[in-house]
Order: structure tokens, then C-alpha cells, then sequence
DNA sequence: GGGAACGTGGGGAAAAGTGGGGAATTTATT
DNA sequence: AATAAATTCCCCACTTTTCCCCACGTTCCC
């Protein structure tokens, strides 16, 4: 099973539902259920798990947290409030809730990516002001990231 | 099972009933017999744990602690002498005791977060403030709590 | 060229959130 | 001890939002 790769732009609906290009549905597995867990990004876009992902990679590791700590439970808060656990429609798409459209800009159209584990999905112009400030070329970063 | 995650703003009425969002109490198994557990919460806000909930992580917690120890002593009463378990009513709504909502400042207004193994109730200003106190980042918080 | 699948838009049914009223229990007062 | 006041609890009704289904146009594939 390989990762999320592509991207495509896509148009948002007055209901803010997004739909999800068909080669990302067709990665989904059946413990996913037809459901992504979204959440706000690090960047100013959304982030798309599969719901099986989202639970061993990222919830299983809260749980481990110490709940006494105020860093702890600061990054929780941030991480949990904006999630949400979102059903594919018959149409294979995502009724994203207000909030994160209001976080990621997104109005009309988004361009989503496939990102290896999840999806994102950005306002178009912001995607293209990150590529550009992005200085660091291509070479570097996989040379820096990789450690050749 | 997946953790409570997500926000809602919902209103509280002259009697301090607060609707707690479908999408959380859907996470309540039968254990929890509809009801939450509330008390103080370490920051300013209530924290609602579901019943199970509170009695396999916290109360067996508190058990474990020397009684013989001042600190421990004062640690159990300052979550005991708060907590109330609360029943929701047929319309999904908890009634908070008063001097929970005065301890959070809450009054007409709410914010709910879900944070995985618990609900918080925060009034709106206060946790606004407390968001943009957190002064660490998210993604500096995310390296430091994960041990990235 | 025909058929199936994909992306897009709108409408109707069901559920969720909100507010108020009345009965029963509790607390206080005479 | 009885009455009155207050509080709590439970039920009902309204409004809004959400969810789900259906239908159309386009693209892709066979």
C-alpha cells in the first residue's frame, strides 16, 4: 500500500464540503471506515488522517502523556480542539467544519496534496506564497532532511 | 475508540444548564451511564470526565496516594471537594453546580473543547487568553512534548 | 462512441440546541 | 408542626442546523 501522492484543486461548496480525489479515497483501508480525522496544520492548511492512522500515530501517543504536565496538556488542547472525525458523503466528500476553513483561509477553491500519512488541503495562493518563501531549494532540503 | 476532540460554543441558561455537542457524548459507553463527573480543572475552566472514565483514571489514582503525606492530602481534597457527578438530562444537557460556573466565570456563554479523555467548559474570554498566553508554539510545543 | 465514474450543486428529512413551564422535593420561617 | 418560599428535576415545544439523498454536467476509460 503506497502513501498519498498528487495533488489537485478542487472547488468548496457554500456547505464547505470538499470533495477528495478518488486515487486518495482509494488508499483508504476498511478500519478506516470512510472517515478522516481533520485537524489544523503546522502550516496554514488542514491536515486529512485516515481515521486507523489518526488513532495508532497520533492519538495512541497523547494517551501516553502525563496529564499533570501543563505543557501536556496545553499541546493536547491544541492538537484535540480542533479535530474532527469526518464521514465521506456519497459523492466521496468532506463537510469541512467552519473554524478550520477560517484557520486555512480557504474560501472557493482549494488545491490538496497527497503527503505520504495524510492529505492536506490549502488555500491556493497561501500554498503558493509557502513554496516561494520556502527558500531552501529542493536539493538542500533533501540533502539536510536526509542527512546526505 | 477515539478521544474527545473538537470545539463548540453553546449558551448556558439562567438555570446553568450547558448542552454538551453530540459528537462527545456519542463517546460515552455504557459504563458511563450518561453521567460526567465534573470539577475544577487545573486551568481555569471545569473539567467533565465520563464516569468510567474518572473512576479508572483519577479516583484509582487518588487511592494510591500516602495518606500519611500533607501535600497528598491537600491534592485529594482540592479535586474531591469540587466534583459532582452529573447526569444528562433527556436533552443532552448537564446542569453545572454554581460554584463550578463561578470558579470558571462562566455566565450565558460557553466554549467546550474535547481533550481526549475529558471534556472542558471554559468561558470564551478566559480561554482566548489563555491561547494566546501559551507563548510557546504549537509546533515548538509539538518537539518539546513528543520529544521530537 | 458509449458507459461508467467523477466532481458539483441543491432540496428535504431528521436531529441537535435552546428556552420555558409545571410538579415534586427540599429548605426556611412562623 | 404547618405553611410558604425556593430549588431542583423532568417534560414539552420551538428554532436552527446538520445530515443524507437525489439529480445534473463533465471527464475519463473501455
Amino acid at each position: 500500500m503506497g502513501g498519498f501522492k498528487g495533488q489537485a484543486t478542487y472547488s468548496v461548496d457554500a456547505k464547505g464540503r470538499v470533495a477528495i480525489p478518488a486515487k486518495m479515497r482509494a488508499l483508504l483501508c476498511p478500519e478506516a471506515q470512510n472517515t478522516f480525522t481533520v485537524t489544523r496544520g503546522f502550516e496554514k492548511c488542514i491536515f486529512a488522517y485516515p481515521l486507523d492512522t489518526w488513532r495508532l500515530a497520533v492519538e495512541k501517543e497523547i494517551g501516553t502523556l502525563n496529564r499533570y504536565s501543563r505543557e501536556a496538556r496545553a499541546f493536547t488542547r491544541r492538537i484535540m480542539m480542533w479535530a474532527d472525525e469526518l464521514v465521506l458523503d456519497r459523492q466521496g466528500r468532506l463537510a469541512l467544519p467552519r473554524p478550520l476553513l477560517d484557520y486555512a483561509a480557504i474560501m472557493g477553491r482549494v488545491q490538496i496534496l497527497g503527503a505520504y500519512d495524510h492529505i492536506e488541503i490549502w488555500n491556493p495562493d497561501t500554498l503558493e506564497a509557502y513554496l516561494e518563501a520556502e527558500t531552501a531549494d529542493y536539493e538542500t532540503l533533501a540533502a539536510r532532511v536526509m542527512g546526505g
